[in-house]
DNA sequence: TTGGTCGGGGAGTGTGTAGA
DNA sequence: TCTACACACTCCCCGACCAA
């Protein structure tokens, strides 16, 4: 598309916008028509070509077809983020507990908790923030006496004392695979409950889902790896903390 | 059970601007 | 000057698929 000029590439775009559909014949979301210009104005920038979609005079026709269709798909009730996350209640998280899909008498359960502790309290994304996270970028600063399930600290320290030795080193991921041969005798003293291998991406972004499903909940909602950040977002909101300068 | 990749699409954040 | 909102842009979630 590079090699055309800016006037007839305007024309295809315009185009485009009005004739694009999803596999199924479906309208696409309004985002996702702009996301799909987006992606346009980063490959010609790429390709250093002369004029820019998003600002350049030769695509206002396809500026105003891409306003007029948004427009559109919001009267025809587009738009509505169909596919947002829910955040938790307090009654669900009390079913994850309920339930073992938290808590710390298994080592999938005390994986979980930990991964729901680090987006809660350090209001980390669910993915690729948590599977980045090393080891050493989790310092126990302040020490607590070994108490109930729901002890950040208390979880924390039995994590550390059931990792393999050689995954202690600060580059070593945080995320470990649970060792299912280990899993059916997890009480016994001693034993590792995971294994010196990281815990995968596909494993790590379906965890709260395998949650909700443990625990019964989210049949009537979307409940996904980004529902335990919007849960915290949830509770800063209702507690009046107003977001950080940064925000606005 | 894992990593890697891909396409679809929602979420997050910085910036510009109209109006109070 | 402040606030709310829209826009522009980027990030990355999610599911599917495949091979190891």
């Amino acid at each position: 598309m590079e090699e055309l000029s800016p006037s007839q590439l305007a024309t295809y775009l315009s185009k485009f916008l009005l004739a694009v559909r999803e596999k199924n014949g479906e309208e696409y979301e309004p985002t996702t028509l702009r996301g799909f210009r987006s992606s346009v104005e980063r490959y010609l920038k790429k390709h250093r070509y002369c004029e820019s979609v998003v600002t350049g005079q030769s695509f206002a026709r396809t500026r105003e077809t891409l306003r007029s269709k948004q427009k559109q798909l919001k009267r025809d009730g587009k738009g509505n983020k169909p596919f947002e996350a829910a955040s938790l209640t307090k009654e669900e998280i009390e079913m994850l507990y309920s339930s073992g899909a938290f808590g710390c008498n298994s080592p999938q359960a005390l994986i979980n908790t930990l991964w729901y502790n680090n987006c809660f309290h350090f209001g980390l994304r669910g993915g690729k923030e948590q599977r980045d996270l090393k080891w050493g970028d989790v310092l126990l600063k302040k020490d607590t006496e070994a108490g109930p399930e729901r002890n950040p600290v208390f979880l924390y320290k039995l994590y550390k004392a059931k990792r393999p030795e050689s995954y202690m080193d600060n580059n070593a991921p945080f995320y470990l695979a649970v060792n299912h041969a280990n899993a059916s005798k997890a009480d016994l003293p001693g034993l590792k409950w995971f294994k010196p291998q990281p815990m995968g991406v596909n494993k790590l972004n379906s965890l709260m889902k395998d949650c909700a499903q443990m625990a019964g909940i989210g049949k009537d909602k979307r409940i996904t790896i980004h529902s335990a950040r919007k849960t915290l977002v949830q509770k800063l909101q209702d507690n009046n903390i107003p977001p950080p300068k940064s925000y606005k």
